[in-house]
DNA sequence: TTATTATTTTTGGCATACCAAAAAGATAAT
DNA sequence: ATTATCTTTTTGGTATGCCAAAAATAATAA
């Protein structure tokens, strides 16, 4: 297998089993990389010899050791590429996860490490994201979904599970970015749309968009 | 054809030709890409058809007007990564090449542009080679190889035509790196070797490494 | 000019990465 | 428990990028 055909996998793998536990579906694995299933039942199983992932048909995959490892390893040149082009080089937090997509297969220690020091050995990357240090080991956090928050809340947006420009410059516009404060008023019970302040303006939040938002009470 | 064996065939090809204009061999390029000759026929054959490359068989190859806009990309893209590597990030010039070979294939100009930005938009990369703008145009430099130098000259080293860490590692072990003045003592009548006096030293350059050292009139 | 040598091309084949359609298996609904 | 519906796997097949060996062509030396 092409170096760039395993890390997709890995790192899809890692991204979709979130805690690290959780098993995967094929399913899950094909729409997010954009392949037929059939080519994803091929891929887990020449993996699973590559002893990168545990395979066990039509159940589901995990990561082995080796495998989190290399998922670890690439998760990290990811997240600080997007960090590196968001503070360093001025893109837009919606613009760098596509160009990290290219740049994370370039594999050099030094080269990541190195970005990683001038940005001061950053733990969250644009997109609220943790950064695995440089031996793979990431910050934990107990984040919740902005679905799941309690009315009359006060929360801080702390990341997003969607990485997608469109979705990103929606975010900006209501000023939804990193670091806001919201203060939850309602829940529409028609549609379950999410009223809050944030920037002392009122937003209605759509519960597919509340799914995508991650928050930490304050 | 995949993006990365056009852009491998195309640098290629422009850096053989060096004046753009002279007719490249099959075999010349299959060393370059370390790939067998048949391959390179039947890549030249697809690059004929794709319309960057004029193929005519047993005969040789040359670029297109498309051919040499993408060449000259790429060579862009390969130079100012080489440039920031070396000026913004701290690595070696026996260090870059390697790097900027994988990183040279993530196409977004807005990337490139940005780095050049930063660097001031050069217009040499750190083995000296010149580095094309955004719109493809290029300096355009008559330097000399050290090869050709008459003795008792006194020159400038203004670049090198082989990127191998052994080779730059063994240049900058005698000070001969990029701007040094040299002195042309005499030259070796039994194997041609050049003796010369650089930073106060003197120095004896075999034929081989003459062939690959870029000087000036001084 | 004729041989010798070097280069290029053709041929046949292999490995990887993919897909569409059919078959098998697992889940959920009645 | 049986059917209907998803999910996964199998099967057969394509496109790309490569190579080794043989055949053809070009260049060089005798
Ligand atoms: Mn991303
Ligand atoms: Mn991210
Ligand atoms: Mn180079
Ligand atoms: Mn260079």
């Amino acid at each position: 297998m092409r170096p760039e055909t395993i890390e997709n996998y890995l790192k899809t793998i890692y991204n979709l089993s979130s805690n690290n536990t959780a098993v995967v579906s094929n399913q899950k694995i094909a729409d997010k990389l954009s392949l037929n299933p059939a080519t994803v039942t091929e891929g887990l199983r020449k993996l699973h010899e590559l002893k990168y992932v545990v395979y066990e048909k039509s159940y589901g995959s995990r990561l082995t050791a080796a495998g989190s490892k290399l998922a670890l390893d690439i998760v990290r040149r990811h997240r600080i590429w997007e960090t590196y082009l968001a503070k360093e080089l001025g893109f837009g937090w919606d613009e760098v996860h596509a160009i990290a997509e290219e740049l994370e297969h370039v594999n050099n220690v030094k080269l990541i490490n190195k970005l990683a020091s001038i940005l001061g050995n950053p733990t969250y990357d644009p997109h609220g994201d943790p950064i695995p240090d440089a031996k793979g080991k990431i910050q934990k956090s107990n984040f919740i979904k902005l679905s799941e928050t309690k009315v009359k809340g006060n929360y801080k947006v702390m990341g997003v599970t969607d990485h997608s420009p469109t979705f990103l410059k929606y975010l900006e516009k209501h000023e939804l970015i990193i670091g806001a404060g919201i203060n939850i008023k309602t829940i529409e019970d028609f549609d379950n749309s999410i009223i809050l302040v944030c920037q002392k303006k009122e937003v209605s939040i759509s519960p597919k968009a509340a799914e995508c938002i991650i928050v930490q009470t304050i």
